[in-house]
DNA sequence: TCCGTACGCTGTACAACGTACGCCGTACAG
DNA sequence: CTGTACGGCGTACGTTGTACAGCGTACGGA
């Protein structure tokens, strides 16, 4: 792996290399690659993108592994890849000259189908910008929806920065919460199998709110009843936080 | 690797075994082998606790790496035992009949902390609850710390679950972003060694706001001026948020 | 006192993983 | 026609977690 910045941000933008003409033509495009690695991360679940394997990959597109790496300099390269092309998909309202709550719940919504269409999304380490095509039309989109409220509450950038970030973050806290009620990683077999110690060891006399409230938590969680609680109250919690800002 | 819940929690709590006396003593108590992962770990920066190997740890205690094993299932549970020692260890406040803004920010800067002295417990997969003896103190800890706001509000026990775990991710994400201020991984080397390809890339034209606020962010992060900028607008508006639940 | 046995310890080994290296064959440039 | 640049990939190495079986210790029962 040469580990080059330059080279990976080359290979998101697609700057074209000067591409001699020797040699047997490539049997692959880079954006094959890309949507191949998608499908197998959104196969494989929450941990899909650490559980992208170049062999497997590879023999998903009937190739040798090594073959992958004259396509990408490494694995973190592809998974960057992977990540900046869903952004890149993203369905993008435009919501301009609607009122800002408006406009920031549409944010929201659309990281939330994001995190929804592939669970590794929400994963991905939110201090490691990506700065590909697809994370940057996000970044413009999602800022533009921010116009309204930055001029009535006198944001300047680093504030607006911060908002957006605010408002993504707790959009993505709120999807791993529904995703472990969607998959039933956390049902009633789960609970079931800790059950016994539990009882042997969490002394309601010790921790009364603990347990009061953790079983509470824990039922509604894992009731479908009302998946989307826990995202509405984030969400409501975080356009109020920012309203706050308007004087 | 047994993959046992049962056997994780009794270890996470304690719960002795029968324990034969027959055999050679132990040499190592259970509470040192966690003692020196979490060395390992702080060692190991931002990626300490997948940084923490079981060759590793074992070289560091003298011992065999699968003689490690004797004393936890697998590596999976090594890493809950840290965790929750990590959450065991915690500072607590006592803040009883303060007010509730006081009290919440007491849960923030406490996990704050928590996070500085550890920077991987910012990175631990909040969707996975340890259920260890210290995590149910620190839940219990801090659900206390909501019950002026659960009463004033009229939570329900849902909801002040709900509550925390809002907190609680606004404080993580503040942690993570002064996380990487602080350790330099994008300083001026960082964006020197992708500047020339941004530049060529980035069009003005086209994504204005994103280049403009993404400079700006970007310098007010890299310069420590003002390192807890994020933090306090993260907590101010994570406050001001549940105040609006207060009809 | 002696031995069977339970148990702590560990050397070896294997299956994943990412990927460095070098060979092979292709197909264009001269 | 030939030299060479380049795509494809077989092999192999280092690192990870950990299964397994052997070794030696030290107690319980005779």
């Amino acid at each position: 792996m040469a580990d080059d910045p330059a080279r990976t941000l080359a290979l998101l933008w697609r700057v074209e290399q000067p591409a001699g003409t020797r040699g047997p033509r490539r049997g692959l495009v880079l954006d094959d690659v890309v949507a191949h690695a998608t499908a197998l991360a959104d196969a494989g679940g929450a941990d899909g993108l650490a559980g992208l394997t170049v062999r497997a990959l590879a023999k998903d597109l009937g190739v040798a592994p090594m073959t992958l790496y004259t396509y990408v300099p490494g694995r973190d390269d592809l998974a960057d890849l992977v990540v900046d092309a869903a952004y890149a998909a993203m369905a993008r309202r435009d919501t301009t000259g609607r009122p800002w709550r408006e406009r920031l719940t549409a944010v929201a919504e659309e990281n939330r189908a994001l995190h929804r269409d592939h669970p590794w999304t929400a994963r991905v380490d939110p201090g490691r910008p990506v700065l590909g095509p697809g994370e940057t039309a996000k970044y413009e989109h999602e800022l533009a929806a921010f116009d309204e409220l930055a001029e009535s509450a006198g944001l300047d950038d680093v504030d607006r920065d911060a908002a957006l970030t605010f408002l993504l973050d707790v959009t993505r806290a709120a999807a791993l919460v529904e995703q472990q009620s969607a998959d039933g990683s956390h049902g009633a077999a789960w609970w079931a199998a800790r059950a016994p110690v539990l009882a042997q060891v969490l002394d309601p006399g010790r921790y009364p709110r603990a347990v009061r409230v953790g079983a509470a938590a824990g039922a509604a969680q894992d009731s479908a009843r009302d998946p989307d609680r826990a995202w509405r109250f984030g969400l409501a919690r975080a356009l109020d936080g920012l309203a706050a800002l308007i004087s």
